[in-house]
DNA sequence: ACTAATTGGACCGAAACAGTACTGTTTCAT
DNA sequence: ATGAAACAGTACTGTTTCGGTCCAATTAGT
């Protein structure tokens, strides 16, 4: 199935929540916001740190803000950080394509490629905002009956 | 890596070459004429065959030819018939989406999802077929260089 | 009916990925 | 200064998926 990695869609919706929070913020503190276990927002947080798509500010009172506002942020940007080029086809470069002399298809698939990162391109973290629940602290927090599982400050 | 599998990959460059075949082409025939190893020509030919992609004569005398003209087999149908549904996100359709109700981006997801099957929809086999050697043995020292992929930004 | 050719389906090993844990480094608060 | 909090990097493990191979079912031709 041609999916993107699990880390990636978690980068994305850890994304979106770290742009709706001021100053800086924890990996465990996005983690009970967001219900992403904990080692796995640390993971993909430092992953995009390294990548330059959020800023780290380490030490005690540390934590993560976004390099650039949500609008500025596209799908296919989260998407390399994560798992690294779009590149649809092995052959693209340096690949091991066996049949590359015989299979001739060699520019045709710079089309595919082109239309995938475009349709990913045209997509920002601000688009995926919409319809987000602004905070799951704020919900739980609120004097409605939800339930909390964890109570943690 | 956002990659397509290589059984896609190859998938693409069988069906193209089979399309410029005339009545039934058997599976070794396409091996060499592709240069794709011929167990693995057979085992994409067979899924492709399942999927209603092509069309499958069994028996001495066999082999396969397409169930449509290239121009209307769209990338999209090939990577579904091989790698399954285009769904990026594994929240989609019966996923185990542990986060899915704290997230809040489930219908987002559909914006990419729908992006990504438009941009491979446009693209038919027939657009991979330019530039496309005619056939192995006639033209064995077609170079098809390709160009290297842009770095990413 | 028999044989050869060809597809169909099942199986297995290898590689990649997700997730976890541990150790080290940096910084704020006391 | 000292301790605690938080990020950084590395390594490990279990699971899944992918790529490839092997054997069984089917059909045309003689």
């Amino acid at each position: 199935m041609l999916k993107l990695s699990k880390l990636t869609d978690y980068a994305v919706v850890a994304l979106v929540r770290l742009g709706q929070k001021e100053g800086v913020t924890t990996s465990p503190v996005l983690s009970r916001s967001t219900g992403i276990p904990e080692p796995t927002v640390a993971k993909v947080l430092k992953i995009l740190a390294t990548q330059g798509v959020v800023i780290s500010q380490r030490g005690a009172r540390g934590g993560y803000r976004l390099a650039s506002p949500l609008e500025e942020i596209s799908i296919a940007t989260v998407i390399q950080a994560i798992d690294g080029p779009i590149s649809l086809t092995t052959c693209v470069d340096g690949g091991d394509c066996d049949a590359r002399s015989t299979c001739g298809l060699g520019e045709q698939w710079d089309l595919v490629n082109s239309a995938i990162r475009n349709a990913l391109s045209s997509i920002t973290l601000a688009d995926m905002k919409n319809h987000t629940v602004t905070d799951r602290l704020e919900t739980m927090n609120a004097p409605t009956m939800f339930i909390a599982p964890e109570a943690t400050a």
